[in-house]
Formats: C-alpha cells, structure tokens, sequence
DNA sequence: TGAAATGTTGGGGCG
DNA sequence: ACGCCCCAACATTTC
C-alpha cells in the first residue's frame, strides 16, 4: 500500500484520533506532517503566548510519534502548495485531517481538496458539528434545544474511544524543517503536549477528591482552583473533545452525591457549549464580523482609546477587573467568571466594541479559538445567540464579593491592594481618607481611580442599547 | 451565567 | 391594647 499523510492541525495527539486512524487504514506508512502557516502565524490575532504554546505541542506530539517509532514532519508556506508537493514526494494515496468549521480552515482545506485527495474526519467536537440540526434541517440558535438534541443521542462513553496506535511506521525520507522553539521551557501553569491534557483530565474527573464533584459551586470562585484547566489543551486537541465529554458522561454515572452529580452535570454542559458554539461558527460563519442579532447592530459604541488602554493593561481601578486582566496577559488564561466579569465591563461599562475585546482575548488567550471566543463575546454584549439580555450588566464589586470573597486572587494579581482591608478590597475607593493614609494606599496615587462610575456607566448602557436609543449622551 | 428598583411582610419600639 | 412608624428580610418586577 502507498503510504498516507496525516496532515497535523489543531489535533496534537494520538489518542482518539480519527484522522489519524483513517490515515492508518488507507495506507502504510501514515506520515504526520504539520505545514507552518505564514498566514496564520503572522496574524495579528496569533498571539505569541499561544504560538508558543502551540510550538511546544509539536515538540511533544513529536517525540510522542518517535516513541512510537515515527517522528513529525514540518513544512512552511501556503498549505495548498505544501500539502500537494509532500502527496508528489511521497507517492502518498491520499490525505487525512480532521474538519475544523473556522471560515479561513475551511477555504484552506478546499484549495487542498481542489489539488489532492482530502478526508476530512470529525474530532474538533465530540459530536458532528454540522450533525445536530433542528427537525427541519436548520441549525440551532438557543442552546438548551441544541444540548438536549445532543444528550439524546447515544452518549460518548470512555470506552469508545480510539486507542494510540502502538507502533507507527517511519516515514523514510521525508525532508522537514526542525520544529520552531524547539527546547524553550514550557510555560509553567500550562505545559504543552497530551500526556499533560490526559493528566489534567484524570486529576479532574477521576477519584473521591476530583474536582468535578464540587464543580458546580466551586467553577465561580476565581480564588480556587475549582475548574479543569484544559481549554488551551482542548483548542489543540492534546486531549479529544470526545475524551473530555466520555469522563464527564462517566462521572455522572459514579456520582456519590446528588451534588457531585449536579458538578459532573454542569461540567458536561460545558463542554456542550463549546460544542454549541462550533455549530454556530459552522453555520453562521458572518457571525465572526457582525452580532447575530440584526436588530442590535448599531449599537453608539465609544471606543475611547485611552479606557481601553487601561482595560487592556489591567489599571480600570476596579480590583477584579484588573487582576483578571493580569493574570491574562500573565499566564495566557483567565477564569471564566472573570471572562464575563472584564467583558462585560468593557462592552457595558465603557461602552467598547466587543470585537476589539474578543481581538485581545484572541491574542493572549492560549485557549482563543474563534468560535468560543466569539460566541463568549457575542453572549457577554447581548447580540449572539442565546444572548445573555443587554441589561444584565455585571457590577464588578459585587462580583468580586461574591466569587472572590476573601479576595486571595485579587491580591494575588494586584498585589498593590495587599494592604486595603478586606471590607474595602473590591471598592477601594470607599476608604475613607485617613484609612487610605493609615494602610498607604492612597487612591489616585497608589492605586487608579476607577476610570468610570458603575451606576452612570450602567445607565448609559440601558439606554445605548435601549428600543429607542440615540447617539451616545457622551 | 445580574442587579437595581419596587413591593410586601412582620417584628419591635414607642407614644 | 392599639396604631403608627421604621426597617430588615424577602419577594417580585423592571431594566
């Protein structure tokens, strides 16, 4: 049998790889290339955390492969060119990939199909993402009908998943590049490659002190670490949706307690949100340029550079907002709760576009993927599917008591508040003057200003989004 | 996966 | 004992 390619792209793992296993069936040996995209790497959306993050993954993908006798093969240019030059090198019958419904993959991997046999297989999902459809073929808008379609169907158990193939043939011969950045240091909170995904998921999911069993309480606390920690894995696929949502299925099935159940529960909802938004994307590719609400699309929008300056650089003066801010640009990631927190500051306190949120999101994320990202975006503002409605507006203060409520990740972020009482952590500005002089830290001086007051910010909003609005009071 | 405004209820202080 | 007021606690409505 004539050898195969399997082309690498956000699917950085052997286990349960379905693109993998068709390259395997089709022919011998299946030789895994990744093509370094200019186009791609060099967007302003790329992000160097996540490129980096990215470059560790094949690192690890390939010494994965060498463990199992194989090695990765790495091109640079326009796929299309790469993709056909390597199927003429190699003789190759034909080339396996897993279907990705982002906009530019998809015309990326039509110029392919147009110049070499592509078979594209499912994975970016657990289930289908163009597969759940209404009754009447059209694609689901709100997301309780689309998790209940998807509940319904035969529900993903560990058991089906693919295993890794235990020994791969060499690729003999293929010329490649040597992976960029090979033997930096992984970055510390998260460290690239599936042995670390599979890790995660197990610490996760599996034994009495798993934190699934008090996620559904415990995922809002931006001060413990209540949540799985796998997104920037997920979005490279170090780990398969599939494998996600069969620990998630199972767990529910070993829950000890009826709150351990409602935590396995709400975890697997997750996970159908993310499948969720993929579908959306899919079928609604606009959705990355314009609100999915048509009736909400000339929102007066601000845009004062200097707030979003100050936004963007965690110094709003409002605690949270700012340590969510930090530990983005810090780590690559950001809690959850603290994603909705700063979006819907930025969209409903200042008044800013949230396309230019979800560009920063998309460029210090490691998790940024454009449909969740998007979606994210779309629902915080109000104008997506599903839409969270324009007059939730969230107050950061309240927010932090509530889900920081000794504010550990506050001070962990913004370490200049160390001294601010905790009665007055997530509202400093409330210090009276001689407790500000009394606990050095002086407001205005020490620590910003808020850039804006909450409740004239809150009435702006209502009426910038309001039936009948008009140009922006300010 | 909100929060503020408004309404209702009931206990307690007080004349 | 009674009515009145205040206000906290909770519920409902509104944005």
């Amino acid at each position: 049998m004539p050898p195969t390619i399997w082309w690498v792209r956000r699917d950085l793992r052997l286990h349960d790889n379905i693109a993998l296993h068709a390259a395997l069936a089709h022919g011998e040996p299946a030789i895994p290339v990744f093509v370094l995209d200019p186009t791609l790497l060099t967007a302003p959306d790329a992000g160097a955390p996540r490129v980096a993050f990215l470059f560790g993954g094949l690192t690890a993908l390939d010494a994965d492969l060498r463990g199992r006798g194989s090695r990765l093969i790495v091109r640079q240019g326009d796929p299309a060119e790469e993709v056909a030059r390597l199927v003429a090198e190699t003789g190759a019958s034909g080339v396996f990939a897993e279907a990705d419904p982002w906009p530019y993959a998809r015309e990326r991997d039509a110029r392919v199909a147009a110049r070499v046999p592509l078979t594209l297989t499912q994975g970016v999902t657990a289930r289908p993402y163009d597969g759940i459809v209404k009754a009447d073929g059209a694609a689901y808008t709100v997301f309780t009908p689309f998790s209940r379609a998807w509940k319904a169907l035969p529900l993903p158990r560990p058991a089906d998943l693919l295993p890794a193939p235990e020994r791969l043939a060499a690729p003999s011969d293929v010329p490649g590049l040597p992976i960029p950045g090979a033997g930096a240091l992984p970055s510390a909170p998260f460290p690239p490659g599936e042995r670390e995904a599979q890790r995660r998921l197990r610490l996760f999911t599996r034994g009495q002190d798993a934190a699934i069993w008090q996620y559904d309480i415990a995922r809002n606390r931006m001060d413990l670490p209540g949540t799985s920690q796998l997104s920037p894995y997920l979005r490279f696929g170090m780990i398969s949706a599939r494998a996600a949502a069969a620990a998630a299925v199972d767990a529910l099935a070993h829950a000890a307690t009826a709150e351990a159940k409602k935590g396995a529960e709400t975890w697997l909802n997750e996970l159908i949100w993310r499948e969720f938004y993929q579908t959306v994307l899919y079928h609604h590719p606009a959705v990355l340029d314009q609100e999915f609400q048509a009736g909400l699309r000339g929102i007066p929008w601000r845009n004062d550079p200097a707030e979003f300056a100050a936004w963007c650089e965690g110094r709003t003066g409002y605690p949270v907002v700012d340590a969510a801010m930090r530990q983005l640009v810090q780590t690559g990631w950001m809690h959850n709760r603290a994603r909705m927190i700063t979006a819907s500051f930025l969209v409903k306190d200042l008044l800013i576009d949230w396309r230019w949120g979800e560009r920063f999101f998309m460029r210090h994320l490691l998790d940024a993927d454009p449909a969740s990202n998007n979606g994210g975006w779309q629902w915080t503002a109000g104008v997506g599917t599903d839409a969270a409605p324009y007059f939730r507006v969230f107050n950061p203060v309240l927010q932090g008591e509530k889900f920081d409520p000794d504010g550990l990740y506050v001070r962990e972020w913004v370490p200049e508040l160390a001294r601010v009482p905790q009665k007055y952590l997530h509202a400093p500005w409330a210090m009276p003057a001689d407790l500000q002089r009394t606990v050095q830290t002086i407001v205005g001086r020490d620590i910003p200003a808020p850039i804006i007051d909450h409740a004239q910010a809150r009435e702006r909003t209502l009426h910038a989004y309001g039936p009948n609005r008009l140009a922006p009071p300010h």
